[in-house]
DNA sequence: CATGAATGAGGATTCATTCAT
DNA sequence: TATGAATGAATCCTCATTCAT
């Protein structure tokens, strides 16, 4: 069975009308015949790129988690110091998080929603091995805390995620300095203080 | 016992039913019908608590953030210092989150999608005024760190709900020690730290 | 079983509302508890003066229908001439079509449409006798046409509704003359043409 | 035979239906769903023609009442005297009346209640335009009464519902003689009588 | 591969009517 | 007699999905 002329254009247009209209509506008010007309495409087209509508956030879903991680670590390299290596990665994923905010805030709601497979979840996760790689070696030198990934990931990067929605929302908005006092709280926050 | 007014209870139950059966399908994929079941109610009742299912959610909002909120503040007195204080409430919202976690993650998905009012969403902000009160004494006094109050909560509050959303998930378990971890990360985040 | 404490008060109140809100909505997309609202009443009240809503457009028609024909033939008497006595009638019906407008289009709203029982309808229709009768006298006299009575009702009277409904709209407004040439109109379709 | 587009049967069934329905039970009491069955197609299909029940009903208004003047004026050319020409049209609109009365009697039912759109109402009216010039030039030519039009068609065309009606309801039977003498009352009321 | 038409199942909401007081 | 609360049975409409082309 030959099936192989699937354009990645109608895909990539369709992943994409799935994110700016899952953020404005949510996932289930979110029709598919909505996607679609925003897509160029017809709903019949859908079902020949996508299983059914799941499969279609799911997929996006890792679509999406996947740029933010091929992001957060473009040009990355093991060779810095862990200090370093935190400020490179933590600075590319906030780029990520205010100027592609609206990746971010898809992610962001899959994350505090049931919308997405627990599958898919954890497909997504996967591809932060680098940053846990780095926080193992900054334990070992003593530099980071020896705390649960979880929670150097709650402190040290979640929190953009808050500041993103807020100030997607209007009520803040994020200048240099801004971002500089957010990067100095997230070291903080895991560093081993010097004595 | 008399009862010709409108019940308490059915209004609680229905609230307590729209928590649970959101929590579990989203907003979208609870349909009023299950939530009448739940509650024992005839749907059409729902009606004569609430105008519709927005407003059913957004008054469910509001009463969960309050209970947060005094949840949060419950014992507090403003002569505590501000190490104190700060302390005394993130542990008090500590508690609520993950003791109370139907009610944490019910916030977390609201404030992570686009399901609720924007008026009710500012409603629900109104009643964290005593910790802002106490960050700016806290400012004043050369303690914490002289930064916008939101970023002070993405830091110092905001990670206990992405903390919760993984324990939930059954990613990982929060003991004693644990909780004890994340204050500190909390508090450096936040603080001036000494020369 | 003693019943008679029921006032008429509030039973006019309903009738009263029912027209107004039929007039305005249609049978059906009048809900009884917006006009027990309207009548200052419960919903369960307007049980316990008429059975059923059904019941209760009925007897409103009855009650309507009444009013009509008896404006209609009030201080007529059958000793007038033909010609007089048409010309009363005609001239008390088109003061009550045009003055009791809301009766009005309640009655033509009913007439030509199925919200009203075929029983309730033979009752409404009784009370023309008088005119009837003075047509029949009129046929004798070789002053009326010798068409039958509903010939002559379709040409005679009918058309004030037809004008009614047109200057309720807002399409014409009728003015003494033109009240005029309708009568004259109306007589000169019915009476018989002199030689 | 192909068939791709949106199916102009289906319309018109969807259309018939809607008429003999609201003929029967009125417009609220008509559900959607006897409409869809009645045309044998599924509920959803009817929201692919008509935006929605009032549209539907808006619209079904409007062919109906086209099929109507069309009928009324099919034939006639303006080279008939005033007198040919409205005996020509009171038979084709008595014709029209009498054997397409569901349609007949649809419209009756719709100029007499507030289930059409003002809009439509307005739209449907248009048609009488051929008429309403004959009249104009009677009265020119001193045929016609000096009256306005609503006056004329009150007295001349619209006794014919009345008559329609009742016959529908089985109160008369009208035979050839009774329409002629429903002729000669329609042009006594309207035409000049001679001295 | 692509589509517009078609649909059955389901959901929010309304409403005539009844119940408990 | 009078009522406000309560409800089950509709009703309109939407939508994910499939069908015929």
């Amino acid at each position: 069975m030959v099936k192989l002329q699937k354009s990645v254009d109608k895909r990539n247009a369709l992943i994409k009308a799935t994110i700016e209209l899952v953020n404005n509506n949510g996932f289930h008010a979110t029709p598919m015949s909505k996607i679609a007309k925003m897509a160029h495409v017809s709903p019949a087209t859908i079902y020949l790129y996508f299983e059914n509508k799941q499969d279609l956030v799911n997929k996006t879903y890792i679509d999406v988690k996947t740029a933010y991680t091929n992001y957060a670590f473009a040009n990355y390299n093991e060779d810095m110091s862990v200090k370093e290596g935190f400020e490179f990665i933590w600075k590319r994923i906030a780029d990520f998080k205010l100027n592609e905010c609206e990746h971010a805030m898809f992610l962001a709601q899959c994350d505090n929603s049931p919308m997405i497979d627990e599958q898919s979840r954890k497909e997504g996760i996967k591809h932060l091995q680098p940053l846990l790689d780095l926080w193992e070696r900054g334990k070992k030198e003593g530099v980071i805390k020896p705390m649960s990934d979880y929670l150097l990931y709650a402190y040290a990067i979640n929190p953009l995620s808050f500041l993103m929605m807020s100030e997607k929302r209007g009520a803040i908005k994020l200048d240099q300095s801004q971002i500089e006092n957010a990067y100095q709280a997230a070291w903080s926050s895991i560093k081993i203080a010097p004595i």
